[in-house]
DNA sequence: TCAGTTTCCCAAAGCGGTTTTGGTTAGGCT
DNA sequence: AGCCTAACCAAAACCGCTTTGGGAAACTGA
């Protein structure tokens, strides 16, 4: 059931039709109860493409994801940030695309994407300290918002991201108030600008305290469950172990935890964990009761703020660029006590 | 640049163009040479919402992403799947559409997309036991291939699937051969039909030997390493505790080994565990030497393969229904050991 | 009453490609 | 030479919608 078949129905001309159902205001208002009602019977939906062909616009955005050949991490939030920016989408009667490309077609991609006309704005993940794509997606013209911020970028452009240095600085003033003095950092990789920001909260809270930073205490590798176990447990074996540590990610977090009673020691009470949680729905921090204290950020409601704005930009391009800043909770768990005096 | 600005620039018909671009026979090599060399100079892409149009096919393939408006479990397998996936589309010069819906309006979400003609085919995700989607699909007339089978349908329907039932009757019979007897088993919730597959094979293994299965010793709930913990910890306070579990993931066997290091217990020792490894890029079984045994099978290659179907599917709608059994392979890792006489 | 507005609707022209149809030219055959 | 067939290219129709530019009827106001 096309439009013309449903005009011929109606006994409508197309254009008609198309403004009965658009609601434009040259139209009877008897006529367009008419035009709706027989839309719903016939179960009458504007065919996508040639609303898209006749309008120019794509009424949709994209995700580019890259993927490394080799076996890469996968961003593990991306699921639920999808989940978060679809909604979005949806309600907006947008769809949105995904193209999986290799990491070093990315940019391709983009300008591929930009001049099938494919899409009409696209959001960027993973942000680096080094971003390239910004610079990219700017000179092609494709509107964009980025997840995350990059450091020392001139150009404009609009990004959503937590606000990782003070949610560090909290949980580190957190620990140090507790009276932990010896905090291991068990960092993600530090080409990702978030873990460059955290870093740098981390280093502030203890520099605030006149505490200077060891750097055996500091490490910046993948977020995964073994290379949390693993640093983890190097620092334990140091001679001035940690009481506490600061975790990256849940995944981090478990493993730090399993390095903790891998020594028969119990976590909450001999050793504090904390990490960052950004509540992704496959890896919950227990379900009433908090297992780890941690800062939290649901990156699902980063995706709908991302999304919107993405539309909010597409609707006005010349607009100023937008910005906004999340600020993570700090919640208790079960994960963080006192330092124990007797060690 | 459009068709019509690039003929217009090479002097000729925007036929003749479309043609040389497209491979078809009746142009000159010699002008096809020219037109492609120019379309690249001026790098020019169709426009994808025209060719769309005039061909009547979308060149779209949809994900439907069901989200429960609760915090339920979004599918932890999804993003490596679809990166899978992706990259068959993205080689077969299809996009791939995402949409995201609440749980109930999973079935308008096909209907709408056929209806627009937004996309040519889709993919269903986590077949249930009982599965209303197939007959749905087939009704609505939308090419698809379902990841994972039902049981009981009659209506024909594309599938690929992986052999659970064997996965586990291999790794129950492994564990048997090790001398285990007792053997707990951390099922997914049984709504869906790969763990209802599962527990056959673990059913199957066990009568075979002519061993009695113990409800005490299987559970069947959500996939998580909190719900993976409690399970695994219940069953070993039982008087008679199993000396082996059957983990259905990857983070249900890490709530396993927590339970059994919680106990002071080793896991490949005291307790043995074997899980079914999905292969996700952030959940990796180790490194170079499997943490666990597991039964292993790439779900980014499920995702390719049943891209690569659905394609085929959508290029000849009338063919008999395809199906993919996938074997998983049983890999040794860690976790696993004979049976302790002593205990 | 009559010109000037509104109101409501329609025909037709795009949007940017593909595809059908048809026409011209060069070469091959008798 | 005359005819036929490839080979090549162009014109035009079409995909299904939106949008522009009228245009007739009804409604104003003087």
């Amino acid at each position: 059931m096309n439009l013309k078949e449903l005009s011929l129905k109606l006994g409508l001309s197309p254009t008609t039709v198309s403004r009965a159902l658009n609601g434009y205001p040259e139209v009877n208002d008897v006529t367009r109860d008419r035009v709706v009602a027989a839309a719903k019977r016939f179960n009458y939906r504007p065919n996508t493409r040639a609303i898209r062909l006749a309008t120019g616009r794509a009424m949709a955005v994209g995700h580019v994801f890259p993927v490394a050949t080799k076996n890469e991490i996968m961003n593990p939030i991306f699921a639920d940030f999808i989940a978060g920016a679809g909604e979005v989408y949806a309600q907006n009667g947008y769809d949105m695309l995904m193209s999986v490309v290799a990491d070093e077609a990315e940019e391709a991609a983009y300008r591929d994407l930009k001049s099938r006309g494919a899409v009409d704005g696209v959001i960027i993940h993973g942000v680096r300290t080094i971003e390239p794509r910004i610079a990219v997606l700017n000179s092609i013209g494709l509107p964009f918002v980025a997840h995350g911020r990059t450091t020392g970028e001139d150009d404009p452009y609009n990004w959503v991201d937590v606000n990782n240095r003070r949610a560090f600085l909290r949980a580190t003033e957190f620990l140090l108030d507790l009276g932990h003095r010896r905090i291991g950092f068990v960092n993600g990789t530090e080409r990702m600008n978030f873990a460059f920001r955290r870093r740098t909260g981390y280093l502030d809270a203890l520099a605030a305290r006149g505490l200077q930073a060891d750097t055996q205490l500091m490490v910046s590798e993948d977020m995964t469950e073994l290379s949390g176990y693993r640093a983890a447990s190097r620092m334990l074996e140091l001679p001035d172990a940690p009481t506490a540590f600061l975790a990256a990610s849940m995944l981090s977090g478990m493993g730090a935890r399993r390095a903790i009673e891998g020594r028969g020691l119990k976590m909450g009470r001999d050793v504090s964990v904390i990490i960052f949680d950004d509540e992704l729905s496959y890896l919950r921090n227990g379900e009433d009761l908090p297992i780890f204290t941690a800062t939290r950020s649901s990156v699902r409601d980063a995706g709908r703020i991302a999304a919107q704005m993405l539309l909010d930009v597409i609707a006005d391009p010349s607009s100023p660029p937008r910005h906004r800043l999340l600020e993570a909770d700090l919640i208790l768990g079960q994960s963080t006590g006192p330092v124990l005096r007797s060690a």
